[in-house]
DNA sequence: TTCACCACAAATATATTATAACAACATAAT
DNA sequence: ATTATGTTGTTATAATATATTTGTGGTGAA
């Protein structure tokens, strides 16, 4: 079986990608003693309603739709216990924020992003891992934020175009 | 000669990175024909002020200095034109700018981002490069922006704290 | 039980970063 | 000189993020 999130635009069962997240969250919140309420679930499940980057204001959004009172504080304090939980990444390069598909192993992570679809695969390349801290390393340099982030066109997005 | 930004915290002719740098954007300019007039140049020389990254307000706040009608976006312009040169890099994960060293070249670069002194290194690793370029080829994915950012503490600032 | 505590969340305000839209001006090419 | 183009000025506003103060509800200790 491939990675769930090997080719995330290719039709597949994405209520379960949310279900399996979900499930996931709980697992590691258990095991970190944290509390997972309700508005953080809530807010997870609206990063993982797509594979694509997803804004702290659209989010809001769609947050408002079920709880009126709902400001900026509500999302980003969620975000940031999400964060803190490793169950979703922050996205530099765009101010947005996506699901973490494997949020129980520590990981260097780095993520391919369409430009064209916005779909953002997380990739768990040993390779690049091991050249950044190798590099670091030389340089003696202490790393503790690894933000790594690819722009450019995924393959199905080429298919298209040609 | 080791780099001029081997150790940009470690005492040096700063005047002198900040001409070189001036100088280069001349005949990278003069070379692509693009027009690097008393504002961009002034902006550029204040980018170069320090070796860290220096966000646009920052910028836009020294600039008004000698140029009180400067606004939000006299800055941003600026800095998309540098950007495009390739005078400048943008840091994502800080919202802010940095001078390039060597913008003559093309390169993918990379940089270590000192949490405790801010300075920014730009490095130029080939292995890492290698890697991560390979790792989007498997994945058939065509790259067209890199972003490789790595926070954490320099050597400096790991002595200063033993 | 009841109180004290504490994490969580609400509410309001504001800070920070970035762009849109249009007018005015300068430059270079013809 | 005229025109096309690029640059800058100006105003307004969008988008992203945080500070601060107050309320609230669940938990455990007495």
């Amino acid at each position: 079986m491939e990675p769930r999130t090997a080719r995330p635009t290719a039709p597949h069962d994405h209520d379960r990608c949310i279900a399996d997240a979900l499930d996931m969250a709980e697992a590691v919140c258990a095991k970190s003693g944290a509390r997972l309420t309700p508005l953080r679930r809530r807010v997870l499940e609206l990063v993982w309603n797509s594979h694509r980057p997803v804004g702290a204001y659209a989010i809001l959004d769609e947050l408002r739709e079920g709880d009126r009172g709902a400001a900026p504080p509500t999302v980003y304090r969620a975000l940031d216990f999400l964060l803190e939980q490793g169950l979703i990444h922050r996205i530099e390069s765009l101010n947005a924020f996506v699901g973490c598909d494997h949020p129980e192993d520590r990981h260097v992570s780095q993520f391919l992003i369409c430009t064209n679809c916005n779909a953002a695969v997380e990739i768990d390349d040993r390779g690049i891992a091991n050249a950044v801290k190798k590099s670091a390393a030389e340089a003696g340099f202490s790393v503790s934020r690894f933000t790594i982030e690819l722009q450019g066109t995924c393959p199905a997005c080429a298919a298209k175009a040609a």
